[in-house]
DNA sequence: TCTTACATTGTAATTCTTATAAATTATTTT
DNA sequence: AAAATAATTTATAAGAATTACAATGTAAGA
């Protein structure tokens, strides 16, 4: 289950200024049980049951906070909107480029590739972000025929 | 000078159905000539001595016709708006969190995690996409003191 | 309890990007 | 070379995603 790094999440929270307060904990859960990587407008919907008061601008807050805070990162790609996804074990993302479906996969930390970006550039790294593109098994039978 | 890699670039669009129109001609040179990574408004105010005319949608579409063609690359980070590429040699960028600038960087392809990524996902991959984060040199000295 | 600081809500505003239609320019056909 | 066709540019409007703002609400500390 992913309740433990939920628990997690929430204890990071609590080490700073930030309060948790009901629709926090709200898209949190929703993040951390998700497979997905929602959007904001996702989660948005998906929390509209339990919090029909709840503004879209306390998820894109949030979300916001999460990210600073560094429980959450953001995936952006080309077009439509910004996608969520928890900081947990390190994993890459494979992602369709017909049908946009994310699929993670894991692969051990390319340390190597930020120390010699330091090297070469005199940056201060400290993290990277990397994305695999192509069809995914649904799309490549389709266009087979 | 980027003159021979704009002119494999021209060489490129002429073997298509796209027409080469002053306009064209002018993005692609600002976008080979700038060592930057020039969003569309900059090369629409870049180009604005020259063509008083010319209109934002002008740039956005000749963008996405270049990106089809595969001549540029579009950058997208979370916030602002893209960044365009031509896609030359193989390289990868560093990012600085505080400014946002953007430095090159040569690394040997990352053939492994695409073929990794096949295998585990059955995906059919085609490309990748990394990048590296960090702080910049001068953005390091002003939060020293 | 009172005060202060942080959060949420609803809405308006902003920003980036795309769609559309009319006018213009480039290519192809005759 | 002129006419016909196709692609391109332009200007503007529309759209979508995100943020700003002010008012209200809620939690924590003195």
């Amino acid at each position: 289950m992913a309740n433990e790094q939920l628990q997690e999440a929430i204890d990071a929270l609590k080490s700073t200024k930030v309060r948790m307060t009901p629709q926090r904990h709200a898209i949190l859960e929703y993040l951390y049980n998700s497979m997905s990587h929602p959007t904001a407008d996702e989660i948005y919907k998906a929390l509209e049951g339990k919090f029909p008061n709840m503004s879209v601008a306390t998820v894109y807050n949030n979300l916001r906070v999460f990210k600073d805070v560094g429980i959450v990162k953001e995936l952006t790609y080309g077009d439509s909107s910004s996608r969520f996804d928890c900081v947990t074990t390190e994993h890459y993302h494979v992602i369709c480029s017909d049908c946009g479906k994310i699929v993670d996969f894991h692969y051990p930390g390319l340390n190597e590739v930020e120390t010699l970006a330091e090297h070469v550039t005199g940056f201060k790294v400290d993290n990277h972000r990397m994305e695999v593109y192509g069809t995914c098994p649904d799309c490549s039978q389709q266009t087979q025929h």
